[in-house]
DNA sequence: ACCGTCTTTACCGAACCCGAACACACACCG
DNA sequence: CGGTGTGTGTTCGGGTTCGGTAAAGACGGT
């Protein structure tokens, strides 16, 4: 997001050059209305814009509970604006002027970090005696293979790409579905029983009652 | 890692200010093997080191997959330098001369991407004999995991956020089972005797009497 | 129109929570 | 030092909630 045209088409092509779409905003509120509903990887932000600064945008998101990273892209070089845009929740403060090579490398480091690390999404993944290949999107339980439907696998990926960790219902559906949090429905359930059926007795989704579904660690 | 001994201590003097414990290493080498040895949860490096340059350590240990948040701290202040640090696997670059607490807050902004969310909201606690760890939502008691129900985690887990601190029973109620304050019932008492029940002897829960519970600090 | 898939609904069994009752520990006081 | 009362530990069964499962409706692609 930003306001200055010039800036914005630099911005751009360097980014598209390496892979990225992207998408521009030049006004404050449709770029926060943007973001969620687009759901993007990143966001750029400029600190002054029309309609509504860059550190707000960052602020509802924030409060909103979405963890997008952000990057600001500004001209205010003070280290007090430094300070308080990182302690907002912002991922990379780069001032103006700025290198659009240095910006593209800073996006890709915090797209390295927000993605986890080094799985890098399309590695292949162990749990036990399942592994799961995103790429592929195959499934092998016990050596044989699996057919998953695309939600099951969606849903049995998510699972896994932090094994362990406990996903509520709300979560998985934000995550698998898309959908806005809203409980109420057996939908979750459903495939979790499903895929626990076709994975047979190697079955490493566990549930946590009252509180969501893990894989065993 | 630092060379220059007067900004070295500036870093640790910050860093220690904002609650982080700082281990300090002025050799490229002795930098390498300690970062191995320690597992920090992130490393500040200068590029210009003796024995063996910051960027070296970034790449050995992303070439061992030790992917501990690095921040490269240096003079080296042009373009290409940058992108290829952050290509190595940086997750920032800041160069010299820098302000201090703008290097906390990267530090805490790495820090908060690399924990996946919310500042440490779900990082795993330890009290004694007892860990915690809010994300998997299991427990150990003196290395043995602990099952518990989802209730009698949440009571545990809202006792163990704040060490020390002794809850009274309305606290608890309000919120961990988000009642109003409604006093007149035994049920905390009852969950706290399950909870130490299968915590074992390492039950780290203490009564005040006439207060609440609180654990050991 | 058929077929696979996703979603909703309904029912059942099991796990869990809660409240009451009773036993016990601690502090205060004579 | 023992009695007494308040506060806490513990046990147990009823009632409720929660999750597994099967089946049928809804949806979309071929």
């Amino acid at each position: 997001m930003e306001d200055e045209p010039a800036i914005a088409d630099l911005v751009r092509l360097y980014l598209t050059r390496d892979g990225f779409g992207v998408h521009l905003e030049r006004d404050g509120e449709a770029g926060l209305s943007a973001a969620r509903r687009l759901r993007p990887v990143a966001c750029v932000l400029d600190i002054a814009l029309p309609g509504l600064p860059g550190t707000e945008i960052c602020r509802r998101l924030r409060e909103a509970g979405d963890w997008t990273p952000v990057i600001f892209l500004t001209a205010r070089d003070d280290e007090v604006d430094r300070v308080v845009g990182l302690e907002l929740g912002a991922d990379d403060y780069v001032t103006k002027p700025f290198s659009p090579r240095e910006l593209v490398a800073r996006v890709r480091a915090v797209l390295r970090r927000s993605a986890g690390g080094p799985e890098g999404a399309d590695r292949p993944r162990v749990v036990g005696p399942v592994t799961l290949d995103p790429a592929r999107r195959t499934v092998t339980a016990a050596g044989t293979p699996v057919q998953l439907t695309s939600t099951e696998f969606d849903l049995l990926a998510h699972l896994m790409a932090r094994p362990g960790r406990v996903f509520s219902r709300e979560e998985l559906l934000a995550g698998v579905w898309g959908y806005a949090a809203h409980a109420g429905t057996r939908t979750v359930d459903v495939h979790v029983a499903q895929v626990r059926a076709k994975l047979g007795p190697a079955s490493v989704i566990r549930t946590h009652r009252g509180v969501g579904y893990a894989v065993d660690a």
